[in-house]
DNA sequence: CCCGGGTCTGGAGATGCAAT
DNA sequence: ATTGCATCTCCAGACCCGGG
């Protein structure tokens, strides 16, 4: 079978040429009896399915659920109910394109307005930019490039500088872009990743240190130019300790005492895991507010035995006292968030998933006690489509201090539904599928509309990336 | 019951293209 | 490494199933 599709004929590509409708994924939930329980009925019912031709998978944690490909034919439909998909906007209560993005010096109704509009916030009048080129083709790409963007910037400051040394990205106030060619890119990466890591050391929180690859930067084209543009800006307002744009929900989710109204408010804790040649495992933690600002990165390393990622538990407990610690002292400070959220990706495995959960909750009981309320959502990128603007619920069901449920969420420039899975303290199925929006929403270094990573597990990954790469060659 | 081969799956890397 | 995703290839493990 062809890697990517889970079943042949018609598969994407066929079906784009031909212009064939994709075969539709319904949620259905299985209603009669099974002997086995868990997760072996699932497996059970999923191997009856496949005989009579019908492929299936089932919702981790609902072992009754199953996303079928196509519609279950009678006589076997008997057995199930479809849980039927809606339109987000019916499901959640607002529309994706009911968001709004708020500039200096006005409202834009997408982030690529950061071409024509200010920034936000920013901390300082002036944003020193030094362009570092390694050679003057760079340069002249670069400067054509932004020129008919740069007008109304009154704030930003460029100044182009020839490289002479690596050594020079380490020094100077403000941001630094570094204009490389793939050739130093490849032969220097690990001293090049060692000056990026260090400049995440600021007070800023973010990387001061934007890389371009010079070579790819030149065959850049009229149509790839704006987009280019609007993603390298956004990105340099954003190390430069700006707020580019302030993410602002429709009208009636931002009224009376909506739980959404939580977001702007709230603190994410964005975390993943790193794996390196060298037999070590990186947990890093990104530390966001509401607004997009980031106010810390964190990591550990952990020793794994060999093929398993089993943690020590020890070590575990000693990397959530650290963001706990940070929790705490984001609260003396600015009073406790609105909602404490944490994200992570689906890179954790089953047995990571296990072990870092059981720590991350007594974690959780003590927020519950101060009356913080917790999030915990993970998300995937599935193969199922379910329509584009749809949005399937499962659950949520009741569990001790909360609820957990499921989503699939398939926004309008997604090719596949996303699933987004959630323990929330507070009992709104509709927060969590708000919140996953929303935090794809505050990605400042991609300003692209199908992405579907959330902004602080995104930060995360890139810096576990170059983290990994200060030490590790062959993980380049 | 164990073992081996076939089959499936997921991840990583390379490449190409499209993006409001 | 502007980004991201789709696609393809390769590869290692996991899983399945039948034969001894």
């Amino acid at each position: 079978m062809r890697p990517g599709f889970r079943s042949t004929p018609p598969n994407e590509k066929d079906r784009q040429s031909y212009n064939i409708k994709p075969v539709i994924s319904k949620v259905y939930e299985f209603t009669g009896q099974c002997n086995e329980k868990g997760e072996e009925c699932a497996k059970r019912i999923k191997w009856a399915l496949r005989k009579v031709g019908i492929e299936a998978r089932h919702i981790r944690g609902f072992s009754r659920i199953f996303v079928a490909e196509g519609e279950i034919p009678e006589p076997y439909a008997a057995g199930f109910k479809e849980i039927p998909s809606q339109p987000i906007s019916e499901a959640l209560g607002f529309d994706e394109h009911d968001i709004t993005y708020l500039f200096g010096n006005g409202r834009g109704i997408t982030p690529y307005d950061i071409l024509r509009l200010e920034p936000y916030k920013c901390h300082s009048n002036v944003i020193d930019v030094v362009m570092y080129y390694e050679n003057s083709e760079y340069r002249k790409k670069l400067k054509e490039l932004l020129r008919p963007y740069l007008l109304n910037k009154k704030q930003l400051s460029i100044k182009y500088q020839k490289l002479k040394w690596l050594d020079d990205l380490r020094h100077g106030q403000g941001v630094k872009v570094a204009l490389l060619s793939e050739n130093a890119l490849n032969r220097m990466l690990e001293t090049i990743a060692k000056i990026k890591v260090g400049s995440y050391k600021s007070e800023l929180g973010v990387s001061t240190l934007q890389i371009v690859n010079g070579d790819k930067l030149l065959k850049i084209g009229v149509d790839g130019a704006e987009y280019f543009a609007a993603n390298l800006l956004s990105a340099i307002y954003f190390k430069a300790g700006c707020v580019p744009f302030y993410v602002e929900l429709p009208m009636r989710l931002n009224a009376g005492d909506n739980d959404a109204l939580r977001l702007h408010r709230a603190l994410y804790i964005g975390v993943g895991i790193g794996r390196s040649e060298s037999g070590y495992v990186k947990a890093a933690a990104v530390i966001m507010t509401g607004h997009g600002e980031i106010l810390t990165y964190l990591h550990h390393d952990f020793r794994s035995n060999g093929k398993s990622m089993e943690f020590d538990e020890n070590e575990l407990k000693k990397f959530i006292e650290i963001i706990e610690g940070e929790v705490e002292n984001f609260a003396r400070r600015h009073g406790e968030p609105a909602l404490l959220a944490v994200v992570r990706s689906r890179q954790f495995h089953e047995s990571e998933w296990r072990s870092i959960k059981r720590p991350f909750s007594r974690f959780w009981l003590s927020l519950k006690s101060r009356g913080v309320p917790v999030l915990l959502m993970s998300w995937y990128d599935t193969k199922d489509y379910i329509g584009k603007g749809n949005a399937v619920q499962i659950g949520p069901k009741e569990v001790k201090g909360g609820i957990h449920g499921v989503w699939l969420l398939q926004l309008s420039k997604f090719k596949h539904a996303v699933q987004l899975s959630y323990y929330s303290t507070i009992k709104n199925p509709v927060l969590p599928a708000t919140a996953y929006i929303y935090l794809r929403e505050l990605d400042f270094t991609s300003l692209t509309k199908n992405r579907t990573k959330p902004a602080p597990v995104k930060y995360v990954h890139k810096y576990l990336k170059w983290l990994i790469r200060t030490y590790d060659r062959r993980n380049a």
